[in-house]
DNA sequence: CTAGTTGGTCAAGCTCCTTGACCATATAGT
DNA sequence: ACTATATGGTCAAGGAGCTTGACCAACTAG
């Protein structure tokens, strides 16, 4: 292996992932929806049934003050809500609104759109092959900067 | 295509850069370099020939504000010198020092390491598939966030 | 039932970026 | 040559998003 084929390949993957959350964020902000690519992550967190604010800075890979001031953002906005925990009389569920689920939508539509488009360049089984390599190097990788 | 195959090849590319990212950096620093992500892709545009804080900024897609304070910042730290431009008084030319080359090879140095990982998991041919895929998706993507 | 742990927030501060203002030099128009 | 505009660079102030530190309320283990 050549030392600049190595560093072409380093580039090229911080070039695919710094343009892929550009344009996702772009098509969520073309659906109508406000927001930064850190919300994804959140999002996708409490997708399921909510979630704790410890529980999405654990995710995140932030501080749980962090992920608290994230949360008041996204109640602000309007995409989520804090109701009391079921379980737990300290903790709070951090739970989408319906407009917090079709933000999700929105952006989960951007990224079909775009992984289309690689399609359309390398062809369906080609992409199947770059989503297995990419997921043979890196099954750990941050969620950090990106939706 | 399945949505849900989109989704889990845009999490594995934003997993992969952003565990590139952070190795390269660890590796860097492991080899007695301070300095943050940013650094690696000012120093790749000041390599050759050196270049002006305008230029720096174009590239890493900042303003020229952000980017002079980047400059001041690797001066600081030995990584490089401001110079008269040769051509233009208003201009000046910023420049690698000996140690700003001796942190660009140490990141070469780690990016050749985790790239060879790479080969260990995936073969030598299919890294070389992987780097031609990702170079054709994202031919012109951003350069900001990493070494 | 006290002692320590855990969920969450408030407050202050830091880092990195932005916008706005400004000066010095270069370039174009007349 | 001379004014007008564009360009390279810096200074200053401010904002976004994170951190550390302090703290309270509620859970859990001895």
């Amino acid at each position: 292996m050549q030392n600049s084929e190595a560093l072409a390949l380093a580039a090229a993957l911080l070039a695919a992932a710094g343009d892929l959350t550009r344009r996702v964020n772009d098509g969520v902000v073309a659906r109508g929806f406000e927001g930064r690519p850190a919300y994804g992550f959140a999002f996708a967190r409490l997708a399921p049934d909510g979630a704790t604010v410890t529980d999405l800075a654990v995710h995140l890979g932030v501080t749980k003050q962090a992920a608290s001031q994230l949360v008041d953002e996204i109640v602000r906005k309007g995409y989520a809500e804090r109701r009391p925990h079921p379980e737990d009389a300290r903790a709070r569920l951090v739970v989408l609104t319906e407009r917090g689920w079709a933000c999700t939508r929105a952006a989960e539509e951007a990224i079909a759109e775009i992984v289309q488009g690689w399609a359309g360049v390398l062809g369906e089984s080609e992409v199947g092959v770059l989503r297995d390599h990419l997921a043979r190097i890196a099954p750990y990788g941050p969620l950090r900067p990106s939706w």
